[in-house]
DNA sequence: TAGTATGCAGGTTAAATAAGGTTAACGATC
DNA sequence: GATCGTTAACCTTATTTAACCTGCATACTA
C-alpha cells in the first residue's frame, strides 16, 4: 500500500508539531489543520485517504467535523483522539465502522498501528477478499484470522495473543516496535506489569519461528523489538 | 433491512454524541434529544422506527415519554437506558410489549445487538412470512425462525438458546463478540452465574457444527468468541 | 587502562491463577 | 416422560506472576 494522505486536525500546536513530523518521517502526507472550523474545508480540497480528529477543538468539535465529513463521504476512516474522560465500557464497541478512538496520551507507535489498521480495513471493505488470506512468513502460512501457524503440512494453533503478537511484529516487520507499544496495543497499557508477560510471549513466538533460521525476533535493548523477515 | 431512524434521548452530552456518531458510522439515522421534555414532540415529527431512551432526563424521564408514546403507537419498540442502580423490578415492568431496556454502562455492541434484535421483532410482527428465509453457514442451512439447522438432508432442532446464540454468532461473525455482550443479550445480565451456561451452549453448537472444519467458534480468551466462517 | 563490580533490561522456565471446556446430573416445564 | 435450561464438579489450557539467569553497559578501582 502506498502511503496514504492524512488529515490531522489538533489545536494543542506543540502536540501538533511532534505528531506530524513523525507521520512525515515515516511517509505519510499530512495536512494539519489547528482551527475546527476549517477542517471541513480542508477535508473538501485535500481529499485525504483518513482524518485523525481531537474532540475538543476550538470553534467545531472532532464529531461535527465527522459528521459533516460523513455527509460527503461514508467510508473514509476517522480515528478521534479523546481525551482520557470516563468512557468505559462504550469504547470497545468503537473500532468498527471505519472509527476508532484513541486516548490521549498516546504514542506514536500506537496511532501508526490504529492508521494502519484503518486503511486495510478500508481497502478490504473495497475488494471483499480480504482478511481471511494466508500471510506468508518465511516457511509459515500465518492465517490472524483463524489463529493458525502452517508449516509443511503441520498447523499450530496460536492463542490470541499470540496471534495478535505476531501479526503486530509482521506488519511492522523490518523496523523497530517500541516495547510500549506493543503493550499498550496488546494490553491496552504499559505499566511494567505486563512487560515481563510480553517477553514471555516473545519467547514462544521465538519457539515457534525457529525452524526457519530466516526468521528473527531482534532485541533492541531498551526500545523494543525489530522482527527480521528473509 | 434498510437502516433504521432512532430517536435518542439522551442528557450526557458526552456520552450522547459518541453513540450518536457511533450509530450514525453504522447506517443509522439518529435523531438527539436532550431535553425529556421534547422528546415526545420530536417523535410526532420524525416518526422514528425505535426509540432509545434514558430514564433519568431534565423535565420529563423517560418512562413518562415512552407512556405517551405508547398512547400514540403501540409497536414502536423502545429501549431504556438505566443506571445500575435504578430498582429493575420497575424497569421490568416497562420491559413488556417492545420494551426493553440496557444497564448503563453498556458497550456499543450491546446496544446495536438490541436495536436489531427489537427492529427484527417488530417487523416480524408486521408480516408474518419474511423471517422464513434460510442462512447458509458453511455446509449448513440454519433458519433461525424455525430454529432448525441442517446439513445435506439431516435435520437437527434447535432449542430456542441454541437458536439465538447461533444467530448472534452468526450476525456477528468474523469479528470478536465480547462474552459480556452475548451473556446480556441472550440472558439479560453478565454475572458469572450464567457465564457457565454460556460456555455450555458453546460447546453444544461446536458439537454441531464439528461436521464442517471451515467453521470455527474461536476463543479470545479474556473476552469473548470469534465465529469464523469458510 | 585493564580488570572488576554494579545494575539494568531482558530471557527463560516453572508455578500459580484465572478462564473456559466438558460432561453429567438436576429440576422445571410442557 | 421428553426436552430444555441450569448448575455443579471436574478437567484443560491461556495468561500472568515469580524466581532465577544472562549479557551488556556503565562506572569504579587498582
Amino acid at each position: 500500500m502506498s502511503k496514504a494522505k492524512i488529515l490531522y486536525v489538533e489545536d494543542e500546536i506543540f502536540l501538533a508539531k511532534i505528531v506530524r513530523e513523525s507521520l512525515e518521517s515515516r511517509g505519510y502526507t499530512i495536512i494539519l489543520e489547528t482551527d475546527g472550523g476549517k477542517a471541513v474545508e480542508q477535508y473538501k480540497t485535500a481529499r485525504p485517504d483518513i482524518c485523525v480528529l481531537d474532540i475538543m477543538l476550538p470553534n467545531k468539535d472532532g464529531f461535527s467535523i465527522a459528521e459533516e465529513i460523513r455527509n460527503m463521504d461514508t467510508d473514509t476512516p476517522i480515528i478521534f483522539l479523546t481525551a482520557k474522560i470516563q468512557t468505559t465500557d462504550l469504547v470497545k464497541g468503537f473500532s468498527m465502522g471505519g472509527n476508532d478512538y484513541i486516548r490521549k496520551p498516546f504514542s506514536m507507535e500506537e496511532l501508526i498501528v490504529r492508521i494502519e489498521n484503518a486503511l486495510r480495513q478500508r481497502n478490504g471493505l473495497k475488494n471483499q477478499s480480504d482478511q481471511k488470506e494466508d500471510t506468508k512468513i518465511g516457511a509459515f502460512t500465518f492465517n490472524p484470522h483463524r489463529q493458525t501457524l502452517n508449516s509443511n503440512g503441520q498447523e499450530r494453533k496460536l492463542s490470541f495473543r499470540e496471534s495478535e503478537l505476531l501479526r503486530l511484529l509482521y506488519e511492522n516487520r523490518d523496523r523497530v516496535i517500541d516495547r510500549r507499544d506493543i503493550l499498550n496495543v496488546l494490553w491496552g497499557s504499559d505499566s511494567f506489569f505486563n512487560s515481563r508477560t510480553l517477553d514471555v510471549y516473545i519467547t514462544k513466538l521465538r519457539g515457534y519461528l525457529k525452524t526457519d533460521p530466516s526468521l528473527e525476533i531482534i532485541t533492541v535493548k531498551g526500545i523494543g523489538y525489530r522482527f527480521v523477515t528473509g
